[in-house]
DNA sequence: CGGATGCTTCGGCGCCCGCCGAAGCATCCG
DNA sequence: CGGATGCTTCGGCGGGCGCCGAAGCATCCG
């Protein structure tokens, strides 16, 4: 056989293994798992999986070594989180691309409840997701200070409007300022790149909204509303 | 065993399915293939894979089924190509992030030849790529039509720039305007979305570029020069 | 109509990989 | 120091999947 191959791209071996990486139900487990932001532990991934310790230790030595997880010693602990956003991303527009049918819907009350949490608001590796996300993206929008209908930039006065509310935006890395990330939960865009990084660092370090026990939902509080009704007009009701 | 398993991602299943897709090089090869947005027989990409072509029909009946692909009979003949244009942008999205040190650097000298076509210009699906790809896209920068710096979009003057040249943008679908195609071969980003995909469309029919042969690789003409240099500035040099 | 061409189905083979539990090592703690 | 805890390594098992060639079907063409 074979002979009749002419020039096979040089890249799809790589491809191949890339996509490897996360074509096992386990792995996708812990990836989505991970899009929280946070650092879980080997054991704490393998509950949150249902698979043995011993098999969650391999998953994790090929996330790591192809490059999509870094890895922390700490003690007897070896922790683990998204090695940077570039592979958040690539799980998210993978996921996003799921085809909405093949989620199977939550069924028992616990769980039921803990997604409505979630869909009200989370954080999505390191912004605000959820109905949260939404209503801060669509308020930018509104007010001129972030462009949709174009592509997803900020404009000179979002500059202005981070400038000014004493959020500081990284703008040295390579990592794009305004990037849109699908809602997993709203179906639509929601604000990403180092903008809406430093958007949602604020929101924790400011008290606008507290994370909910240890997963990644959150929760705005009193304070968070009212400066999100000042700088940017939302409404409480909208965070409901 | 297992007991212990909490509250699985329903995401996941879906998510390794989708990457399954991917995760094998010859599926790969061919996705890498189909990125010229252009379709092919599966006798055809089964001699590009260098594969038997039962095997290659089972290949193709799973990307099909899977939504990457869209087919079409014709006679004795199977066409495939890229399902629409999120199927190309995950191909894309993933290719870029795979390693550089990962791809092997052709050999022969016949392959050199084809690279170094296809690193002046190429259709990236349905947009431009290579160094013409990169030369529309900082032209259109330089001139203010479109933005970078803080996300990646069309400016108003660059709407105008659109409609001045006769180049009509689709606005009514869900596909953004301007986004950022990260190129294989020039490691920085070129326009791609609804206003790529015009440009190149546009370049083409009005014999500005002219394809190589059959593959993805584009020529610009003297018509196309001239029509360059006059409404982007771009020098002829930068093409060659 | 009959041979050539393109694709698909099928059976069979072999490899890869995910899974587990047992055993071993490192770390922490009383 | 010794037991508990967390992780890793190893052997073994089973299933899935990619590969092929042979055979069969559809289409095209002389």
């Amino acid at each position: 056989m074979l002979e009749g191959m002419t020039t096979r791209d040089p890249r799809a071996a790589g491809l191949a293994r890339l996509a490897g990486l996360i074509a096992d139900e386990t792995r996708a487990v812990c990836l989505l798992a991970l899009l929280d932001g946070r650092a879980w532990t080997a054991g704490e991934l393998a509950r949150h999986a249902g698979v043995a310790a011993s098999t969650l230790s391999e998953h994790l030595s090929r996330l790591v070594a192809g490059g999509l997880l870094a890895e922390e010693r700490q003690g007897r602990h070896r922790y683990v989180r998204l090695a940077d956003a570039t592979a958040a991303q690539l799980v998210e527009d993978l996921a996003a691309r799921v085809a909405p049918g093949d989620v199977r819907r939550p069924r028992t009350l616990r769980q039921a409840g803990a997604g409505s949490a979630m869909a009200r608001g989370r954080t999505c590796y390191d912004h605000l997701a959820g109905r949260l996300g939404i209503a801060v993206t669509d308020a930018l929008t509104a007010r001129g200070l972030l462009r949709q209908d174009t592509g997803f930039a900020l404009t000179d006065a979002g500059l202005r409007w981070f400038d000014a509310a004493g959020i500081a935006l990284d703008r040295r890395g390579r990592r794009p300022l305004a990037r849109a990330c699908l809602d997993w939960t709203e179906r639509r865009p929601h604000l990403a790149g180092a903008a809406g990084a430093a958007l949602c660092g604020h929101a924790l370090r400011a008290g606008w909204c507290v994370r909910i026990g240890s997963g990644r939902a959150v929760r705005v509080t009193d304070t968070g509303e009212r400066a999100l009704s000042e700088l940017l007009g939302i409404g409480a009701a909208v965070l409901r």
